[in-house]
DNA sequence: GATTTTTTGTCATCAAACTGTCATAATGGC
DNA sequence: GCCATTATGACAGTTTGATGACAAAAAATC
């Protein structure tokens, strides 16, 4: 379970730690101390979600919130507001904004993790880091292994990454750019083709337990992963 | 799990109970009535846990903690503040010192017992001072001593975290990032190559006893410790 | 207090694995 | 059959990890 989370917070204490219990939990965390510097860093690289403190000097958590997803490009990144009192009209207000999940301060870190997973899990399947089983192929983030029929299977990283998502994404297709942004990352730039390359890669690894056809080319659309037979 | 847990909290019949709950679930406290004398005994012998009541005469608990927090050697204790009613303002200031967690008094033994538990598995499940064994290989914190098949194995001392960390943790995969984190203590900065050096300096010595095949790598994301063969 | 002995972090280098791209063959739809 | 799309094999460049050497730092010894 690794992935990049931004803290948007300006008390320096506070952020730090929330910043040292992320990393304690495995993830990568950006900080910015304002919504704007938020909006900056987020304009260069997308996070995997969000933590905002409700109270920010200049522009609020809350106005932040309503810009990012009033913007199709950062709608998605899940949000996790950090509040100070339990006002239940703060906490109405915030869902309104489009906040997925809530944190009343003081919490715990524990807390703040379970938090964090469970709209991860919800969010981004992938990153949420529990093992994935599709027909006998299974696939743990944790121990980085992969096997089918309980037989092991060796995957290069980046055949790794695409299967991951694949199997946390079942029945869907997801176009050649769809893969580039989930699979390779939102900034890289890379030859459309280059997917089909790593699409057959990973077929052949999949090929010694007969989990190849599990991938399934979509002609004009893309790839899924599907247990349903082709056709 | 057997953790050296020191309670500062001046009230004799609340360190009473809490120390005897501690025997009961098989740790074994050390006892401190002043923040004075919790730095004392800490500079002599640096305990797993601390709970650590927010009320003291002389330095309060907020002070101590801070001071711990900010003392590179003492840094990554946990600590659990002991507060007397759940004030929102004083939660804050003790999550904004660096506690790990908190409890309100009045708190059930099983309560303690769990946030314990809970904390030490996720800052130093190692701490809990178990001897680890796996296919032979055989790493006793007590004693400070490995066997491989009952042949002593000679590590120096990062090897020896090292190779505690991985055992305390198999079959997981852990980044150079956060294996610094975890065995060098994350405030050091380091190289992430360097890490690649003690691997290799574990390998060798683990090579007497045939046990090297334990430690392995996954390319693009770090180190296992595993007793299924590799790929 | 000086001198060995260990331990540690960093580097340069080498080998292996991985990656992206292309040219070409195969396939499916009409 | 023709066209668009995908599969495949080969390839060169790049990245990554292993390894041996080395000097600084720390600890132990005298």
């Amino acid at each position: 379970m690794s992935a990049m989370i931004l803290v948007v917070e300006d008390e320096p204490a506070i952020r730090e730690l929330v910043v040292l219990n992320l990393q304690q939990a495995g993830h990568r965390p950006m900080v910015a101390d304002s919504a704007e510097q938020a909006l900056a860093l987020v304009r260069e690289s997308l996070p995997d979600m969000i933590l905002l403190d409700w109270m920010l000097p200049g522009m609020s958590g809350v106005e932040l919130a309503r810009r990012l997803k009033a913007d199709s490009r950062t709608r998605g990144v899940p949000i996790i507001m950090l509040t100070a009192r339990g006002d239940e009209q703060d906490k109405i207000t915030g869902l309104e904004t489009g906040a997925d999940d809530y944190i009343t301060k003081p919490f715990s870190p524990r807390e703040m993790n379970a938090r964090i997973k469970a709209v991860l899990r919800r969010r981004a399947p992938q990153m949420a880091g529990d093992a994935v089983e599709v027909t006998g192929l299974r696939l743990d983030p944790a121990t980085h292994r992969v096997t089918g029929n309980d037989r092991p299977i060796e995957l290069g990283p980046t055949e790794f990454r695409l299967l991951h998502f694949l199997m946390a994404h079942p029945e869907r297709v997801y176009s050649r750019a769809q893969l580039l942004d989930q699979v390779w990352g939102n900034h890289v730039f890379v030859e459309d083709r280059t997917v089909d390359v790593h699409i057959r890669r990973l077929r052949c690894a999949l090929e010694v337990t007969g989990h190849d056809g599990l991938v399934q080319t979509v002609r004009g659309s893309g790839y899924r992963l599907s247990v349903h037979p082709e056709g």
